[in-house]
DNA sequence: TATTCCAATATAAATATTTTATAAAAATTT
DNA sequence: AAATTTTTATAAAATATTTATATTGGAATA
């Protein structure tokens, strides 16, 4: 037995339709708007597991929506999108989006998609604490934990091993930590990236010659296990 | 039963009479046109499942009939073309052709390829995530992973394995794919398309003296299975 | 049919380039 | 002044490119 609400935000009824016989035949609650608006309303009033939002609505508000609940609602976003918009899919990744699915899409697919974002933003949100190995974060703490011993992060240390912590298990462009956590206008400074990412690994690495935690894609960026 | 159509545009009738006997035989229903006009209306009056075009016509409209299909109609186009006309097969892979075979053909190869065509066209939704057999590529983590273990790609390597996977059961031509992973001017760099098709195998295959996953097409270019 | 040859492809290895890691100095903030 | 961040410099590692050589499969020849 779920129950977990979901929140479709989609112009097209046909859509929302197909999406709530499949998801409520899965024990979902499903909540529908048919435009950004409505949207919005509804996940204030009553915020939802997960949200399925359309990002090309004809009056591109989607991505709008997507920027304005992400300022208070940190639950997984599902983006809905038509096939060969990749630009749309990127930035929509990049302000804070969890997952995507083109239309027209595989059910199956589909459910395994909000099943595992569910997962995983239990792992975080909704917890104050995560855990990853020996790793273990106290959001409302701020504090750091390895093999129980405290370790004394900065600021900033702190700020990138949140970002990692919940990412896990994602590949993180360079540019991306660097907007998240110096802002716009520093995503060409790698070098700083590089710097915290050392003092980082020597803190919370058993053998930091071999990360384990911090693991580097070369060219691309880093990705948190 | 299938009873999927293919429309066969072909000027030579003796051709037309093979296929639709061998075709008809497989259960599928054929519809046939002599020349390029008459094919690309009855396309746009019924759209078949596969087209069957003939590149050669003596006119050589058989290209243009390729791109004014190709600006609508987005299922299977397969080539056929008489032998050692290797300009006309990889110019036609290049304006969107999806597969080619010479004349003459066997018959097994050709129901194959038609088999193989019908099967992609049918799941090519591009997707946050692609599996295919032991392959399983995550476009959101941009993770690879071989039998549920992650694959350590350098990024090109990656890039290369993410445009073969989006075009998979698709032929794609040495120009097509230097244009899309180097950029304009590297479209003769062939060499290195064969060192990184060759890192990739050892990465992804189970037996890379075997490839099942990157198909050479000599003479022309690559295929994804 | 078997053999030779050729062009295309594959592989290995050397070199060049880019990217990353680290230390440490300078600047800034607390 | 102490802690932290930013900058600079440099070493190390990873990746890409180039070169050399081997292998393969098809066509031509005997």
């Amino acid at each position: 037995m779920n129950k977990a609400e979901i929140l479709i935000i989609d112009d097209e009824p046909q859509i929302r339709k197909l999406l709530q016989i499949n998801l409520e035949s899965n024990d979902y609650k499903v909540i529908q708007a048919s435009n950004g608006k409505e949207g919005l309303i509804l996940a204030a009033n009553h915020p939802p597991e997960v949200i399925l939002l359309d990002i090309g609505l004809p009056d591109k508000s989607g991505h709008e929506v997507l920027k304005e609940l992400r300022e208070w609602y940190n639950k997984p976003i599902i983006i809905l999108s038509v096939q060969d918009n990749e630009t749309d899919i990127i930035s929509a990744l990049d302000n804070g989006a969890t997952d995507y699915l083109t239309k027209p899409f595989r059910t199956g697919e589909l459910l395994a998609r909000i099943r595992s974002a569910i997962r995983r933003s239990q792992n975080t949100t909704n917890n104050s604490s995560i855990v990853c190995g020996d790793i273990e974060i106290d959001f409302v703490a701020r504090i750091v934990k390895r093999k129980g011993e405290i370790v004394k992060l900065t600021s900033t240390e702190y700020n990138l091993l949140i970002l990692f912590a919940k990412n896990e298990g994602k590949v993180l462009t360079h540019q991306f930590i660097l907007k998240e956590i110096w802002g716009y206008g520093y995503q060409t400074e790698t070098q700083y990236l590089r710097v915290f990412v050392g003092t980082l690994r020597k803190k919370i690495e058993e053998n930091y010659n071999n990360p384990q935690h911090i693991i580097t894609e070369s060219g691309v960026g880093y990705r948190f296990e």
